[in-house]
DNA sequence: GCTCATGTTCCCCT
DNA sequence: CAGGGGAACATGAG
């Protein structure tokens, strides 16, 4: 699930479940606390309160009382309240525990996972990331495409360049801006280059209201299968692998050409 | 059994 | 150094 709108989506699940409450107790499992441990953890958080979560890109960021909680929820992570003494599902790698339920962590593929840093020193851990996807103005996203010789979507799909956006929100912004995700970021003229960050912009907007990216009918998003069809002109679509990841375009309304 | 999966990191080439 | 390709991580789902 998790590209920047699921993660935005955890952001709100997480405030409305957990802000401002006392944290009663936590456990995690030992290898999803990636640089501490869950004797820390229950050391730093218990007695203490969150404050209100932040979001940068895919990172949800947790300050509680003098540390903060930072998660990653690589493919599968979620969040998931419940009240006191329901089951623990199977992969629940980490719960945080108040008086009247538990806000638990599930990760089923484990690519995700939860840091403890100093309340301040959350940029030990996501420092290089670029600006947020959702934050970043017209200018400063124009200025991110320089210099570089790079295809447009791995330069995307780089969370150093640009943080938040992941495989589906690129191939949409693509898709809607009508640019072919292997044309070189050189060939893009001002227009085209306003053109991304103004789908860019739709659908996250779109997504972020729904908390995923949605198989919108009017989306390659709901075409992602080896019989998909572009959903505006009904040419079958192309499938191949761009900065290593599986990548879904038309090539009648994407044309390869142009760089 | 096989392939593929909304992410990140590391290693090896060019 | 920059970028591309591929593998690894862990656990399914189809």
């Amino acid at each position: 699930m998790p590209e920047l709108p699921d993660v935005e989506g955890f952001r709100r699940y997480f405030k409305r479940h957990a802000e401002g409450r006392r944290i009663e107790s936590i456990r995690a499992d030992k290898d999803i606390v990636r640089n501490s441990t869950p004797q820390k953890l229950r050391k730093a958080l218990p007695g203490g309160r969150f404050a209100s979560p932040d979001r940068h890109g895919k990172w949800l960021i947790c300050p509680a009382d003098s540390q903060s909680l930072l998660l990653h929820f690589g493919m599968t992570g979620s969040l998931v309240w419940s009240r006191n003494g329901s089951q623990q599902h199977a992969h629940d790698r980490l719960s945080i525990h108040f008086d009247d339920g538990v806000l638990r962590y599930r990760d089923m593929r484990k690519l995700g996972g939860a840091w403890l840093v100093e309340r301040g020193g959350e940029d030990t851990i996501i420092g290089r990331l670029g600006p947020d996807a959702w934050a970043v103005s017209k200018e400063d996203f124009t200025q991110l495409l320089q210099n570089h010789r790079r295809s447009i979507k791995p330069a995307l799909m780089d969370q150093e360049v640009i943080a938040g956006l992941g495989n589906l929100t690129v191939d949409e912004t693509l898709f809607h801006a009508r640019l072919n995700p292997k044309r070189s970021i050189a060939s893009f003229t001002a227009k085209e280059t306003g053109t991304i960050y103004r789908k860019m912009r739709h659908v996250l907007r779109a997504s972020i209201g729904e908390g995923l990216v949605p198989a919108k009918r009017s989306w390659i998003t709901a075409q992602r299968r080896r019989d998909g069809v572009c959903p505006r002109c009904g040419h079958d679509l192309d499938r191949g692998v761009v900065g290593g990841r599986t990548t879904y375009w038309c090539p009648w309304c994407q044309p390869a050409d142009g760089d």
